[in-house]
DNA sequence: GGTGAAAGACATCCCAC
DNA sequence: GTGGGATGTCTTTCACC
């Protein structure tokens, strides 16, 4: 189960989900505590899992893939065999960045990063030779707002 | 303009998207390059904005916001002076953790990072309060499929 | 929870090739 | 681009209040 998350532990995920690059004597500089002590309630929120991981973020448009698209799925194939070919599926493609089930009228969105709108045709025809969707349509993202990894504390 | 991203250059963001906890050593290893070129590539691409920073991962069910919302919007004011409130709006709302302009039907997609239903609602009252967005309608998540910051290299 | 201190690992940078 | 090496900073782990 969860250990408790307490103001402290919550102004230190605050900060290490913005920037990493931070040492822990800065980090506990920030939140008024011993170097050891965050350094201790770190170590611990990694291990809980609360921390899920350290990792640097790409710039898509530098890497030649400027365009999301986001794709939202109907399907009548609701058996135990279709829903495990899907997820396979989801992971074995590595552009689908997020897979979400859904309440209300669409059952699935994706969330795809591709470089433009010739491939994502081409990613579209390769997802639905591997699985059965009975109705997709695609919205592409014209201007990203907003795009976060910090969750809000 | 963006430098020359090649193969190796690639390896190495594969690898730094997915774990940033791996030394220098290790990485320059993986990709069978020396300790101090791959150190160069890796500063020349925080340089760049290649990488756009390091981040830690907090697991939002850990701390208690276990609910994602797919918020479609649509507008009829399409204003500079609409738009300017929304953009301040957007950065405002720290649950509002992804914002995107389409196109096709839908004007706006927003993802939402809150505890539950009711916090949803004291959060869509707290939004249309601020700016006037003639037709919402949301999307809960009810199975986080694939979740990845991870871009496909 | 708070010292302080010690070990080693690591990033960082320089230079010669 | 490679390799070696100097330097200092940081993490990590102690023992102890």
């Amino acid at each position: 189960m969860p250990h408790e998350i307490d103001k402290i532990d919550r102004a230190i995920l605050r900060i290490l989900q913005t920037d990493i690059t931070l040492s822990v004597d800065d980090i506990s500089a920030a939140v008024n505590l011993s170097r050891n002590a965050c350094w201790r309630r770190i170590k611990a929120m990694e291990q809980l899992g609360v921390i899920k991981g350290r990792v640097a973020l790409v710039d898509p448009a530098s890497v030649g893939l400027p365009l999301t698209a986001m794709v939202l799925i109907k399907t009548n194939a609701h058996d135990a065999n279709w829903l495990k070919q899907f997820q396979t599926t989801l992971q074995s493609f590595p552009e689908i960045v997020g897979a979400y089930r859904m309440t209300g009228d669409l059952d699935y969105v994706l969330r795809v990063r591709v470089a433009d709108v010739p491939a994502y045709d081409a990613f579209y025809k390769r997802l639905t030779s591997r699985i059965s969707l009975s109705d997709i349509s695609a919205s592409f993202v014209m201007e990203e707002m907003k795009e976060t990894t910090a969750v809000p504390l």
